[in-house]
DNA sequence: CAAACGATTTTCT
DNA sequence: GAAAATCGTTTGG
């Protein structure tokens, strides 16, 4: 799986909205290692393949920003059906990627963390003002966004829509194929912080480093 | 209206 | 390993 334009056209298949509206936030998590963001942003076609993921469960997850059916301006987008992007802002300056699930009024996502590179790189190395492709380039929730163009301008967008597409390309995992652990930087969700929520595909280089 | 803080990244020591 | 950078969103008065 080394070049996407390898990969004859036939079998690219793009996610339809069913397939997000699957209930089971933690299943959608673990399925979507291994498959293809796609985006079109700038005049820049960049797409990379997914190896790490957490999953945020709705209002009863204390980590999720819509626990307790918090309703924000920020979180409304959360509270759509599934199949549309989350991104909002993190600590000021890093924009987060994440894919809604659920149903509507189910307030579930997908945090993406961390993606192998394989189309346009140069545009994601530019982008990221880097010189050399390395795990810095794509690994790490905020990384990503940046080399990928993603912002908060597509906010709500569909996941089948020009800007922004995910495919299954290549493989599925197998769940011995992936690494749990539990979610990072959600001290404050007490014990909701322990949850088995982020999946790493195993001995990737390109996830972020093990702890 | 003011204040606190964050699903992070980078740089410095 | 520690700390700064940096500001939109949320919450409280």
């Amino acid at each position: 799986m080394e070049n996407l334009k390898k990969i004859p056209k036939k079998e690219m298949k793009l996610l339809e909205p069913s397939y997000y509206q699957n209930e089971d936030v933690v299943y959608l998590a673990k399925d979507l290692l291994g498959k293809v963001i796609i985006t079109n942003i700038d005049n820049m076609v960049t797409s990379a393949e997914i190896v790490e993921t957490e999953a945020y469960n709705g209002i009863n997850d204390k980590a999720c920003h819509a626990y307790n059916n918090r309703r924000t301006k920020r979180t409304s987008a959360m509270y759509k059906r599934g199949g549309v992007a989350y991104v909002y802002i993190c600590y000021g300056m890093h924009h987060l990627f994440n894919v809604v699930t659920g149903r509507e009024n189910e307030p579930q996502a997908v945090l993406i963390r961390a993606v192998k590179p394989l189309d346009g790189i140069n545009a994601m190395l530019a982008r990221r003002k880097k010189n050399t492709l390395q795990r810095s380039l794509t690994a790490g929730p905020g990384a990503l966004c940046q080399a990928l163009g993603i912002t908060k301008e597509i906010n709500e967008t569909p996941l089948t829509s020009e800007l922004i597409g995910i495919y299954g390309v290549f493989n599925n995992y197998r769940e011995d194929d992936i690494q749990i652990s539990k979610r990072v930087g959600v001290a404050y969700a007490e014990d909701d912080a322990l949850l088995p929520y982020r999946f790493r595909v195993k001995g990737s280089k390109w996830t972020s480093l093990a702890k």
